[in-house]
DNA sequence: GATCCACGGGAATACACGGATG
DNA sequence: CATCCGTGTATTCCCGTGGATC
């Protein structure tokens, strides 16, 4: 962080009487600029992307770890730092290896598989980071921008080292399909598959990223929280309390965290209390999804969540209502129809949004399902820009 | 140079069919 | 067999783009 940030932060919190100083800093969807407790992997990648910092290229190498592991936070801090380190002052993701040439020669390009899945935004995204005027976001074909990618980089010699985060989440776009679609420049580019497994059959270096340990994990929520909260707002042993609690997950242990932050704040209270955090720890369902794929969400689908949520409180059991009422339910609250949201809903369920569960009802038929979040309700609608 | 139009991608919607269940 | 759920897919709509036309 500059002095600058500092500074609006400052601003920001001045007249503010809430505990919650920097939303951003507990937010468990926003990664730190330095990781912490993940010194060896990072030196592991160091030594994966070296022959950059001569006149080489970097080998394909894949970043695998469980849930909560912190991989995307250490490939977007290295790839951030490579940028503004190695970078030339374009403003680009971009980094040379030859001092006095404008052009960088070798870009470290990160892409979030959540936000790209098809072909067309795949070369949309890489093409937006790599060239300095305006990428089309529709309107031409596929074909057109991917010829515009080959001649930014073949007749250059330029090269592209592409992170691919999220490759093995349902419905994202495949490490397979990311080589494919550069087959045209094999030679110049370097795949970087990042996610809970490598890609199948893959054969190639593999960085491992352990799940964290206990003390690893309450260093990460006391650094949070010493720059997010009011000066006292929460109690150290509370904080240990949440990383036991988490094991190893610092995606759960900051969603709890934020949601409980965000209660108390709501509550005008001065500092976190147990009952706060029991309800923040209540919040993160058992198999709990990255709250950023539903951030990541198309905004219908956003919206679509959000009246589900709000059906609960305005004292619809939801876990009661077959798919078709719910349906009905929020599209007589939404500009869609009751066939699109049963669409939707079927559609999030099979992507682990939602989770279906069977329920016991009588009469003839197939027997139908209703759905319950398999993400933190209170988090997400806290976040999520659609309910504003 | 202004206007028009064809085209491509993607989202919303409709629809039909397969399958589970009493 | 009747009924209704769940899913795959065709169709329609919308919008941005960029080339054709005048």
């Amino acid at each position: 962080m500059n002095l600058q940030e500092r500074i609006a932060r400052r601003q920001a919190a001045r007249g503010q009487t809430g505990i919650i100083l920097d939303r951003d800093v507990l937010s468990p969807t926003v990664h730190r600029e330095e990781p912490v407790g993940r010194g060896s992997v990072l030196e592991q990648l160091l030594d994966a992307v070296e022959p950059t910092f001569g006149r080489g290229f970097p080998e394909s190498f894949a970043v695998v770890g469980p849930p909560g592991s912190g991989t995307s936070a250490v490939i977007t801090a290295l790839f951030r730092s490579l940028t503004t380190t190695l970078g030339e002052t374009t403003g680009t993701i971009g980094t040379t290896t030859r001092a006095g040439s404008g052009e960088p020669t070798t870009w470290f390009i990160y892409v979030d598989a959540r936000r790209v899945s098809s072909a067309f935004a795949f070369y949309r995204t890489v093409l937006s980071i790599m060239t300095a005027d305006s990428v089309p976001t529709g309107g031409v074909g596929t074909e057109e921008l991917r010829d515009r990618l080959v001649s930014h980089l073949e007749p250059h010699n330029r090269r592209a080292v592409i992170a691919i985060d999220h490759h093995d989440e349902p419905e994202t776009i495949t490490a397979d399909r990311v080589q494919e679609l550069l087959d045209p420049v094999a030679q110049h580019t370097t795949v970087v598959p990042v996610g809970q497994s490598p890609p199948p059959t893959w054969e190639d270096t593999i960085i491992e990223v352990p799940p964290y340990r206990r003390h690893e994990l309450t260093d990460i929520l006391t650094e949070r929280v010493s720059s997010g909260l009011a000066t006292g707002a929460i109690e150290h042993h509370h904080v240990r309390e949440v990383a036991e609690w988490a094991d190893g997950n610092a995606h759960n242990a900051l969603t709890a965290l934020f949601t409980a932050a965000t209660l108390a704040s709501q509550e005008d209270q001065p500092a976190l209390k147990s009952t706060h955090l029991e309800r923040g720890k209540a919040d993160v369902p058992d198999e709990c999804i990255h709250l950023d794929r539903t951030l990541s969400l198309p905004e219908t689908r956003q919206q679509v969540l959000c009246t589900l949520l709000a059906l609960e409180s305005a004292g619809i059991k939801t876990c009661q209502q077959p798919i078709r009422e719910l349906a009905a339910a929020i599209a007589e609250r939404s500009a869609l129809t009751a066939g699109t949201v049963k669409r939707f809903l079927y559609e999030l369920a099979d992507k682990d949004v939602l989770t279906r569960v069977p329920l016991e009802v009588g009469g003839s038929g197939r027997r139908p399902s209703t759905i319950e979040p398999r993400f933190p309700p209170i988090a997400f609608q806290t976040l999520t820009p659609v309910n504003e």
